[in-house]
DNA sequence: CGTGATTTTGACGACACTCAAATAAAGTGG
DNA sequence: CCACTTTATTTGAGTGTCGTCAAAATCACG
């Protein structure tokens, strides 16, 4: 334990935190497991802490631990050689980080975006309790599965939108997830501008200017740059469009 | 077995093709199985065709069955309601349609590019199979985790190249997986060029622009629209420059 | 060999990027 | 707690890339 204090001071004096009050008690993995498999589980993990801006873990490094991250956010993104970066997904409470593949090796850098309550466990400890419960396995695939059917949709918003698009579905999307009514009115953003534009594929002026031009049609208010209430939910998802499913029939080939 | 041949009249009087034979066998998630458990699922699984341009799966309609790609390549992809569309990947031998989120709600149409033969399993029986075999549901695991790395390449991609640094990306991952030598100068491209410029987040005409100039600058040369042959590889990678990992350190934040 | 679909090419316009500077916010030390 | 420094965000002007629309050339198929 001591190991992790060293990231963030703040753990040191901390107390364990009852898996009971945890978030990920009811809507992560963790909420599938019986009384002994939690037991089990909550023995090999370990409280640790990163605070803002902290890698937790590196491009093309090895990993040795798994995060499920308790409260706070991460950010998970990819650097070029030129210097570019890709944001490729925001992870919250119940979200795990590290992965499950076999070989260890990270092929993103994930970075605390805030301060970061996280559960570790050793990686190695964490697959031999997923060859006692093949049902902890399933659930890992289902959240899987959904990473996946995300990252589809972040190709799509990639592929597809215009930036005001991309940056309405974005809101929305935050909207969604973050404390607050689901009708939310005021999002709080836990990230810069430049992890907004990087997750969307856009530079920094560019989103700096679509909220600007939300802000003058009275999208969007901002008493701050990170707190942005949503004052016409319609027209945001009128623009967003990716929202609803489309019914109808490919039109294509065949 | 019956309701198979609908797909593909071809399918009606051909002779099961033997595991042995079998890409998959080798490659895909029937390498892990033993002799008791490959017989299990080579009881419980159809042949089956489908032509190409055949739908396999529609967005938002329930999938009953999971197929395994045998020969032949499947384009998954999305359309948004304005008809845009998104191609997400294409999936070749050894690949799974059909995923196995607990819902069995399609998100994406999952559309054959050329014709294709697949594996049919009943989702029912293949999810009580996995719960027989935890080992193969660590399989499952480690490809999804695959998938999900391979999205975020395409993310990436997508974020943050230029369209001919785009193209050159797709010829030389072409080059790679198609049959043909490593060193491969020529690809046969078993797609149109509207599913390339939709899986590049681009248009027709953008990417054929792409492919012109590559071949007045002597990159390329195109027999044929379909066959591509890679003429100076170094060109192509100096241009994908999503290749190699970048080792160097976040100079981000912290 | 002719027909329809796919692919290529051209001209023009819109959107987003680059570079540069101003403004606002956050962090620091007295 | 306030002045100062540093960083983050916004705004402006000019340019490049890519999308749109239209038409020609090529390819695939019967």
């Amino acid at each position: 334990m001591d190991e992790f204090v060293r990231f963030c001071p703040r753990a040191a004096g901390k107390k364990r935190r009852d898996c009971d009050d945890c978030v990920a008690r009811s809507s992560s993995f963790c909420a599938q497991l019986d009384d002994r498999g939690l037991a089990q589980l909550r023995q090999m993990s370990v409280p640790a802490c990163f605070m803002k801006n902290c890698l937790v873990f590196e491009q093309g490094a090895r990993q040795s631990r798994i995060y499920m991250i308790v409260d706070g956010m991460a950010k998970l993104y990819r650097l070029l050689p030129d210097g570019q970066r890709q944001v490729t997904c925001f992870l919250g409470p119940g979200d795990l980080l590290g992965g499950i593949k076999t070989s260890g090796e990270s092929y993103c850098t994930v970075q605390a975006t805030t301060n970061l309550e996280v559960c570790a466990f050793e990686r190695r400890a964490f697959l031999s309790l997923l060859e006692q419960y093949p049902k902890l396995c399933l659930i890992l695939l289902a959240m899987a599965t959904e990473q996946i059917n995300a990252q589809h949709d972040h190709v799509t918003l990639l592929g597809c939108l215009r930036g005001d698009q991309r940056l309405a579905t974005f809101l929305l999307m935050a909207g969604r997830r973050l404390p607050g009514e689901l009708d939310a009115q005021t999002v709080t953003l836990p990230m810069s501008r430049a992890d907004i534009a990087d997750y969307l594929g856009q530079t920094v002026e560019s989103v700096s200017r679509v909220f600007g031009r939300f802000r003058d049609q009275g999208y969007i208010e901002m008493p701050r740059p990170s707190v942005v209430m949503l004052k016409n939910l319609p027209a945001l998802y009128d623009l967003a469009g990716l929202e609803e499913l489309p019914q109808r029939r490919a039109a294509l080939g065949h």
